[in-house]
DNA sequence: ATAAAAATTTAGGCAAGCCTAAATTTTTAG
DNA sequence: CTAAAAATTTAGGCTTGCCTAAATTTTTAT
């Protein structure tokens, strides 16, 4: 069994392999974790002893398979609390991230399976994010990014890759919702912005470093 | 802002002194947290630092109005939780006290207030216990014990005062559930135990040990 | 009333996770 | 290629909450 700071950092080390090639470094963790690097060497001796992560000093770290099949676990009970905080308790999508950091720590298999049959086993969260299968699969969306497509393109816009409050509530200004299908009008030669039409409404200005975090399809 | 074992003790105090009168001893504290003394000892010297009771060595322990406060907030949480696992989930009642135990320290205020809203503002737990009002008051049920009924009594099963998935399997197992009119038969002299009549169906055996237990009206 | 028993507190320690400062290794720039 | 910069690890410490053993206080039984 590991503790709740263990599985934190599990997951952590998921979310940032699964954004980059390679190892993830000490300082990417302690970043994330919000500690210092000193206290990420700790744990990463840690659940490397559990055989939970690869770990060679100065080199990085990656997860074992069991580490990955925990990781999962985790980041599954994350996201379906998600759908419950937003579907039921009517939560915005933009407050929920805080809580199910809390919730996905609880420790009862059975609640899992329960709280996805009641939430009638939702594929993504309020983000768009895949939700992992009960044996431990996450399901590859194969999305672009906003900011990769080209003028002209009209994408559908499938999930947020930041899940912070004010990222959240600059979209819900924007209009920018799952699910809208958005049409690049412009992209700007110099600080590589875009314009981006709304359905058949109106058109709205999307900078680079939001239109990164945004996956269309 | 208290931590996890804080707000464990507070609630295991209000807990204890619910069912006494006057202090509430270390001893008692240590048995019902699976602590020892010495480690109980710690925690109020902790917890009189923060003015949430008021502790004089060798006396024992109450709470403050402060504490007190918190504690209600911290079993209201615990009680809605249940109702949730009960009423959503379809768990049975002797499976959710460990699961709320967790649940009741998820650090939202908008939380409890959805979820209340959410579970149309139940006033009882499934164990029968009144749930906190959102004010910090406990509704006072003036429920009697059903080993205090005498011979020929009806009354009303209420509520359970002992939350063990063995005792509850026992009244499944008993065909005892909440709002259940039953008749004491008969009351042996030697042991106590008591012989009721559920509705105008079967008569079963009720210990003494199980009869202190269920709070009738 | 007092000695034994029970309850409680104090003293000293341990593990988990965090920290700062110093040492070490790796990476980068010239 | 090498020196400076950056990243990482080690060393030593801190806090929380727990423990055991010993000391103290209260309660109980004679």
């Amino acid at each position: 069994m590991q503790s709740f700071t263990e599985e934190n950092y599990l997951k952590t080390i998921y979310n940032l392999a699964s954004k980059q090639q390679g190892e993830v470094s000490t300082n990417a963790l302690a970043e994330m974790t919000a500690t210092k690097a000193a206290s990420v060497t700790d744990m990463l001796r840690k659940l490397a002893d559990k055989q939970l992560i690869h770990y060679k000093k100065y080199q990085g770290v990656r997860l074992t398979e069991e580490g990955e099949r925990l990781a999962l676990q985790i980041i599954r009970r994350h996201r379906l609390w998600e759908v419950f905080l937003v579907q039921k308790l009517g939560f915005g999508w933009d407050e929920v991230h805080e809580m199910a950091e809390e919730l996905e720590h609880i420790r009862s298999e059975e609640l899992v399976v329960r709280l996805d049959t009641f939430l009638g086993h939702p594929q993504f969260d309020p983000h768009g994010d895949p939700i992992p299968t009960p044996t431990g699969q996450m399901p590859e969306m194969g999305y672009r990014k906003l900011s990769d497509a080209v003028a002209g393109e009209a994408v559908c816009l499938r999930a947020v890759m930041e899940h912070s409050t004010e990222f959240l509530q600059h979209l819900n200004h924007s209009g920018l919702t799952l699910g809208s299908i958005v049409t690049v009008s412009e992209i700007n030669a110099f600080d590589k912005s875009v314009l981006v039409q709304i359905g058949n409404d109106r058109t709205v200005f999307v900078s680079h470093e939001v239109a990164k975090n945004l996956l269309v399809s």
